[in-house]
DNA sequence: CTGTTAGCGCATTCAC
DNA sequence: GTGAATGCGCTAACAG
């Protein structure tokens, strides 16, 4: 096994006869300084035939940031939706050559700071929202740019924000299009869904043009049933559910009260939506688009240019089954 | 706002009265060097004073490595199962020091080696495995260890490979213990998933002691139908599923043809099990356990010392609910 | 023993 | 177009 030595900009340099900077001038395409064709000729040739690539541990040392994009997850399970959209994520950051990472592990594991230290990203991404200390931090060690997916509004993020919101106007809508006047929201159990949950149902509330009736309901038949029951006294007909799990608790509750005829819509289509007992109406979201307009705007953020607007026309589709 | 500069280890020595060889000695409790614990001291107190940390990039330069382990996850779509393997994962990791970083995408999108030239990892983990010659690079490249999650047997991961089989042994010893002795396998409709359906199952062949029927269903009712009515005329009293979803699409396709009483058990317990009709018998791995091996095996090839077993005892377990 | 000097690892970029 | 400095930490060789 022949000791592989790396091949460095040195040897491109040797090979093509000039210098290490003019290297590094042809293969970044530097702007402002002129390279004959002829010389640039050579070192591109003499790059392809040793197979050069440089070294992104030195470009990083140098430059103080490296090509990744940095993506903390949240601590809450990752479904389905999530993944898919990391990886359109990563595709679309790809095309723009940066490479795409995503961290998970709760905040309390380990701060947040060993994490992008040792990565020295370009840009961090995060579902929740950064402190203004570590925002401050990142910023100083020279992360271009820090967005939290969720949080408070009016801060960086609003990008993902609004169509949190979206999502809930859609799925009343759609109850209210069906003849439904009460409705009902059916909160998510676990506390840290609150950051998804409280913009949905915000949405719901707006489109509604008053305060659904609220229930908590875990993921489980029998407490579920209470909620229905809950509902039924309050004459709720239809039930928003923060997300397909919850809607099918929902479902699963009126099955145990032997109660028909609630209509229930959910978020996120998974594959058991539409195996349920009714197939359950749901609403979806573009993640193609959704990640192609985050990728916009990490590599505008990274390049100094100004942020795009996401399209919202048709990021939000309603998915018509049995259930409402 | 203060033009913050970086703290670098010359700034510690400085501050120490030092030299910045002697910092590094200290701060990595070189052995073989012998500092006075005087001298030591004053170094420890500097860099914590200034709030020292070094470069990962530089030190990624230096060493030809960094601490950071890198997963590359499958195009298929991930579950919350996988989900939750990775946050454990990283846990597991972050207690060694290392940082988990996960990449999502296909490698149909991007060589896999632009990936791993990016991070410069101490190791790659992966579902699929590798070809020859990208195990070769990336060994040429300085990274320490490559392990395929999955993958031709013999190789260097069985470490998960013989759990996936174990999977499909426990589903199989359920079933034929609650009296079930033809069995049909629900294979799953994505090719893409071969990699984890084809271990387990062989694993319910081999708890079988012979090949049981199988079909292959698509997550949709009237198909999985098709499927449910073959396995009827085969005789078939009880089905193994890939997972969670396929067996709640054979659930639905026995409902479709008013059929009862045929035992169905999958494989994650997601949530969507238990709200199921009839709540669905599955099978879990404990993915603590699971994580905490693969972190130590990591861990033991890193630093060079030979991997550990992986305790198969309790780590898969059946879930006992109605439908089988 | 203690601790230092010197130079490496690589690419980028300023000044000539 | 080039030489030399820079970013930062690691470590072999060496002096006190």
């Amino acid at each position: 096994m022949p000791e592989t030595r790396r091949i460095t900009s040195a040897d491109v340099a040797r090979r093509a006869g000039v210098s290490r900077a003019t290297v590094s001038y042809v293969l970044n395409a530097t702007p402002g300084q002129s390279i004959s064709p002829a010389t640039r000729d050579r070192v591109l040739r003499a790059a392809a035939g040793l197979g050069y690539a440089p070294s992104a541990a030195a470009r990083t040392l140098r430059t103080g940031r490296s090509d990744v994009v940095l993506c903390l997850l949240p601590d809450w399970p990752i479904g389905n939706e999530v993944g898919n959209l990391l990886g359109n994520l990563s595709t679309a950051l790809a095309r723009e050559g940066l490479t795409f990472v995503a961290h998970p592990g709760s905040r309390a594991d380990r701060p947040i700071a060993e994490i992008w230290k040792a990565i020295t990203p370009a840009a961090v991404l995060s579902f929740t929202d950064f402190s203004d200390d570590e925002t401050e931090a990142m910023r100083a060690a020279g992360v271009a740019l820090v967005v939290a997916l969720l949080g408070r509004a009016g801060r960086h993020g609003r990008e993902l924000e609004v169509p949190q919101q979206l999502v809930g106007r859609r799925q009343a809508e759609h109850l209210v299009g069906t003849g439904h006047a009460r409705l009902g929201y059916a909160y998510p159990d676990d506390p840290r869904l609150r950051i998804f949950a409280d913009p949905r149902l915000a949405g719901v509330r707006a489109a509604l043009g008053r305060q659904p009736v609220v229930e908590t309901v875990p993921l489980d038949a029998e407490p579920a049933a209470e909620a229905v029951r809950r509902w039924q006294a309050a004459g709720v007909t239809g039930v928003c559910a923060y997300n397909d799990e919850v809607a099918l608790a929902v479902l699963a509750g009126a099955r145990t009260l032997s109660l028909t005829g609630l209509a229930v819509i959910g978020v996120d289509d998974i594959p058991a939506a539409r195996l349920a007992v009714p197939p359950l109406t749901t609403v979806t979201t573009d993640q193609r688009t959704l990640a192609t307009h985050l990728a916009t705007t990490v590599v505008a953020a990274v390049s100094g240019r100004p942020a795009p607007m996401l399209p919202t026309a048709d990021l939000i589709r309603v998915v018509t089954r049995e259930s409402a």
